[in-house]
DNA sequence: CGCGCTCTTGACTAGGGTCAAGTGCAGTGG
DNA sequence: CCACTGCACTTGACCCTAGTCAAGAGCGCG
């Protein structure tokens, strides 16, 4: 990617700490080089939702990175390590480079594609459907940048942080966690996600990934 | 906005018609002049899950523009006027309107501002929030665009749909709407919705609009 | 050692889904 | 003019998924 013309020097941010937070003025885009995140909304009560979780060669904030104030946080999972995206020169770069507003916002639309997804599982899908959907994006997503196989991947996400994502309660989650493993389906333990049942899991839950491979439209080649 | 630059003739389209299905190669973007329509992705069980619903001057299918194949349906809730987006150009508008580039992108997060926030309905706001939440929303916009007044606002739409972007069943929806107008906040009858008690809803399910009304970033500034 | 965290499990409850039946149209054709 | 059909909307009875409350286990850490 002609990304790099955008990027300012690597920095290296601890677990646990907030990137992003929701009302900041001044915040940045980052490119995520390696490490997992999340981007969540605060309710009023005090609940949060997570809206999407970010792997290596993930973006972060781009989504609001036209807007005046982030209306999302973002935390890091684990250590990670991040190239700040320069948005103040974004005008000048479309001018000389008109091609990487293209591609920007290709990356923009890859990730609202996987947004919709994670909406009509909200929508549609029970808790164990949304949960086994999750779990095999994570893993397509993981292996897709080397960071895991087709029988599982390290994951390091708490069943209190995947629950907010999934809009379901932890302990439900853990209910529906031990059914899946009592049916020899897959395990998530210790960090690591397991397939015991790639095959099984994709057909019993009529599981479509497609628009995790959307190529760019043919608009780009010119 | 510059946008005209990128559109095509107006075109008339009658209510109930699909403007874009999914799974199409050849689709494009267009712009809402006038009328309602929706966004929705289908399951393989045959069920749908709306994403959104546009109103006059929002845009349609932005979001899968660079995606080979759109992986969403768009139908027309009444009689649309639309004009397409010309999508070949872009590059060549982008060089020499690097700031039309910006202010798509701009449109691009309002538009998932609003996925956010509906995102955040489905998965932590119970069946009512999630109906008051959606049609304030709405009433919002209409008013933005002189469709309505804080009062209310002709609102085009079946229970049916309605219900197939909250997430709930058509008869929850119905339960809900009655719990709604016995309780004098607001009513939903005869395609016209009815805000009885504006201030009151907003305050107690501890609404925040915020989001539609964002400032564009600095960054087109210069 | 005790605190706090994540995870686990059980018992009970409630919000929302399912099933079923009925009403009130607008359109259509006899 | 009056069936007859189809659609959007209503409402009731019942059930099940997932939330709530509560308690305990395992573990890293000051």
């Amino acid at each position: 990617m002609m990304l790099q013309r955008l990027q300012g020097p690597r920095i290296f941010v601890e677990s646990g700490k907030e990137l992003v937070h929701e009302g900041q003025h001044q915040h940045s885009a980052y490119v995520l080089c390696s490490g997992w995140a999340y981007t969540y909304k605060g309710l009023p009560d005090g609940q949060r939702q997570i809206i999407d979780i970010q792997i290596a060669g993930d973006l972060l904030g781009i989504r609001s990175l036209l807007l005046k104030t982030s209306d999302q946080s973002i935390v890091t999972l684990t250590e990670v390590e991040v190239r700040k995206i320069n948005t103040e020169r974004l005008s000048d770069v479309f001018r000389s480079a008109p091609r990487l507003a293209l591609a920007l916002l290709w990356a923009i639309s890859r990730d609202e594609a996987m947004m919709v997804e994670h909406l009509v599982s909200l929508g549609k899908r029970d808790a164990i459907m949304r949960t086994v959907h999750m779990l095999l994006e994570l893993g397509a997503r993981a292996e897709l940048v080397g960071l895991g196989t087709s029988q599982g991947f390290g994951c390091p996400i708490s069943q209190n942080i995947l629950a907010d994502a999934l809009g379901i309660t932890p302990i439900h989650l853990n209910r529906v966690l031990r059914q899946l493993r009592e049916s020899k389906l897959l395990v998530f333990k210790d960090g690591l996600v397991t397939f015991i049942d790639r095959k099984r899991l994709i057909e019993s839950f009529q599981m479509d990934f497609a628009y995790l491979n959307q190529d760019i439209a043919s608009v780009k080649k010119r």
